[in-house]
DNA sequence: TATTGACCTAAAGTTAGGTTTAGGAACTAT
DNA sequence: ATAGTTCCTAAACCTAACTTTAGGTCAATA
């Protein structure tokens, strides 16, 4: 069993944070002796996912609701399963849009260091949009796709 | 030249979103015609980089700030090289943070098939926490995984 | 001519996810 | 037993990034 300060340093997380969860039913089977918290490992199970569903973009309402499911066993099995299938799909795409601001971001950093030597703009002006190094225009290129809308736009 | 509506159109966002940049400085050189705003090339560029920066986890003051040092020539190049080579290496962390928790969601999807399955968890529990089939037990150790702290706790 | 549609501003309102404050209660080490 | 640390609640406060509202201009169309 952890007190809520052990917890928070665990997760480096502040104290009001886990109070904050705790009003907002994210941890429904946390139990109490004389008014204090005891974290037990299931709600140090709870607050692992917590962070997965959180860095998903779940909102704090919608884990709860998850919280909820884990109450009612194996009847939700489906609804739980559906709801990290979604969140899978959600952070690959994340991860897609990461690595395209990733490209950007390479590119502008060689911009810079050319601009830096060159002391202007220039050269690099000249060079674009299609006559850049080969290593550079494959950033720059990747950094302008366009994601696939779903109606095709 | 764009109207205002053009450009909402041209990068999905609603018009007022472009107004309250515009608002906090955000388009250091947007000319207007009898009041009305007229988007140019250069502001369609502007927006690419605020969509960059944006999703590197830079707050609206500081992309002003950005946008300041562009009009400030060729003696701001090092400031801002470092703006991006500091947005990379957030982005780089970023893209691991969501690699783990990726790994968390795919385990949790085989978690609730393999209970939908056996209708319960307790075959799973049983191979917890290292007597899982090798695909399975990857995630699950990944999605573990600790961080590096700067501070090496 | 009048109505529609796209533009404008300033200012107030919204939302999520906390954080802070004020006033206590409860363990823990001396 | 007393001082210090850690815990508790309720309620007010905060911030970023928008969004909405209210009231208005202007150009083209029916």
């Amino acid at each position: 069993m952890y007190t809520i300060g052990k917890v928070a340093g665990m997760f480096h997380l502040p104290i009001s944070t886990l109070r904050y969860y705790d009003k907002e039913g994210l941890f429904p089977t946390l139990e109490r002796q004389s008014g204090i918290r005891q974290f037990s490992e299931k709600e140090i199970e709870i607050l692992r996912v917590i962070e997965c569903l959180k860095t998903s973009g779940l909102e704090i309402k919608e884990i709860k609701q998850f919280m909820e499911w884990t109450t009612e066993g194996s009847a939700s099995y489906g609804k739980r399963k559906q709801l990290f299938e979604t969140r899978k799909r959600v952070v690959e795409e994340e991860m897609r849009r990461l690595g395209k601001t990733l490209s950007m971001l390479k590119f502008k950093c060689w911009y810079y260091e050319t601009a830096i030597a060159d002391g202007n703009e220039d050269r690099i002006k000249n060079m674009l949009p299609d006559r850049l190094p080969p290593e550079i225009q494959k950033l720059y290129d990747s950094s302008r796709e366009k994601f696939e809308s779903p109606d095709g736009t």
